[in-house]
DNA sequence: TCGCCGGATTGACGTAGATCAACCATTTGC
DNA sequence: GCAAATGGTTGATCTACGTCAATCCGGCGA
């Protein structure tokens, strides 16, 4: 059903998955971890977001390591016991629940700047499994770590509590979406939300291509993936977009909201 | 569509919303306020849970004040600033999400121990909306004081971010629900979540009142209130439970478990 | 006590999206 | 460079659930 993937996450594999498993070339240097936040393009997007160049610092002693990740290699995986927050640095993951019986489900899609994991404090193992799209890098963020910094950086604690907190907001969006649009309402608002998510990112927000196939993009929305894939072709009969693929170029974002909350 | 009701956001009432503003019965005096926590059921379940007494007692001169509503009262609504937590003291509440167009789609079915507002911490303003099922008592718990503490009470800020992320990993179980469950499968689930939770509770597991329509159970689910009802109906013709409008007794929670995860 | 009204039930029928199936287009591995 | 696998498209058909509508039930106010 889904690919065999390594998981990784009892010990974070420097370097390719697929080459020795110490491999000098792609290895960073220490000074070169030690200052990735400060540095980073995500900075505003991500955990330190509106921290003063001090605090930056101090959240970045704490990062661990960055693990990189192979298309189809897990971070973690539903049991796992919970440790760290992953920042995604580069690349893109996608989290899955399963339930008893095995039946998967797409519960997020997830790009630079996003951090993940949040599910696990709770319980102290993850809930679900987290499996890299494309040739991807997380920063590792120990959490009892975290936790102490946090008590001694209000901003940084604020932005925790933000982060847990939009995650609850963003899935009671899924929820309405799951519960109660149709299947072109559900696509439309797909469609609309990576668009804007790309836009904060400094990339276009009209051209992108999706790292999800149809059928996870179908398991994401509660469709199965011919629908995604007839939905496709026909907002592009239609004119909305323009699919070749993976590719999409949005042609007219206001109709394709428009098309959502509508009847028939 | 849904009952006109009284918001309570920036001036919690004390004493029934339908009498008097200040009616003087039902008030609760300043000491028993300062204890609640200390003396209150639920506390193993809530917020303060495995905290000492004296730790307890620094929550209990944070919590504000009690809310009470009236079956009906919203406790907050969408859009609201947010300011507050609130724990369910007694009674029960929905919360639900509205998309522009009108549509509502109810995302918690909360009891008391829960708490509930914590959607709108990332945003200052509250995602959705609260009322009351039946009439309900809550704790008002303000965010800035609770941080404040929390920074001073390690346990507390643990629990803090346990209950944030608790919140995610049931709605990723949700989502599973409404991304990839049959009709019966989901009603048979949100019985035996149910059950669970009055379990914990001290309530019975297997006989209980359902405080939502068909149709909040309906919305709640993703299905229509006929679904719902038609379900009711085949459960108990099939000797799994017995239903006598809302009062529900579980006669075979085995089965019911079996139920999901079946094909056909 | 009666009549009303919101909620619940049940039936007949319609339909959005699932399922099954054939085929095409890329990518990947030998 | 070919074979095999993986992902995508499109058509025909099926079905679980929605829709529409009639009826019932139980609590509550006059």
């Amino acid at each position: 059903m889904t690919p065999p993937a390594k998981p990784l996450t009892s010990q974070p594999a420097v370097g390719s998955a697929r080459t020795v498993p110490i491999s000098p070339a792609p290895v960073i240097s220490i000074r070169d971890l030690k200052t990735h936040c400060m540095t980073c393009s995500m900075r505003e997007l991500c955990l330190p977001m509106g921290l003063n160049p001090d605090e930056i610092r101090q959240v970045d002693s704490l990062v661990g390591t960055r693990v990189r990740l192979k298309k189809g290699d897990s971070l973690y995986r539903a049991g796992d016991t919970f440790s760290a927050l992953y920042a995604v640095r580069l690349g893109s993951l996608k989290t899955t629940v399963l339930a008893e019986d095995g039946r998967e489900q797409v519960s997020g899609y997830h790009m630079l700047g996003d951090i993940i994991g949040l599910d696990g404090i709770g319980s102290d193992r993850h809930g679900c499994q987290a499996l890299a799209l494309e040739d991807t890098e997380v920063c590792v963020l120990p959490f009892e770590r975290l936790e102490d910094l946090a008590r001694d950086l209000p901003p940084l604690q604020h932005n925790l509590y933000q982060f847990l907190s939009k995650e609850i907001a963003r899935d009671h969006s899924i929820m309405l979406l799951l519960g109660s649009m149709r299947a072109e309402e559900r696509l439309a608002v797909f469609l609309i939300n990576l668009s804007e998510r790309y836009r904060r990112r400094g990339y276009s927000s009209t051209e992108f291509v999706l790292r999800m196939t149809r059928e996870e993009i179908g398991s994401y929305l509660g469709l199965k993936l011919e629908t995604v894939s007839r939905l496709f072709s026909r907002f592009q009969e239609e004119g909305l977009i323009q699919v070749q693929g993976r590719a999409v170029k949005l042609l007219d974002i206001t109709a394709l909201k428009q098309l959502v909350g509508q009847r028939g």
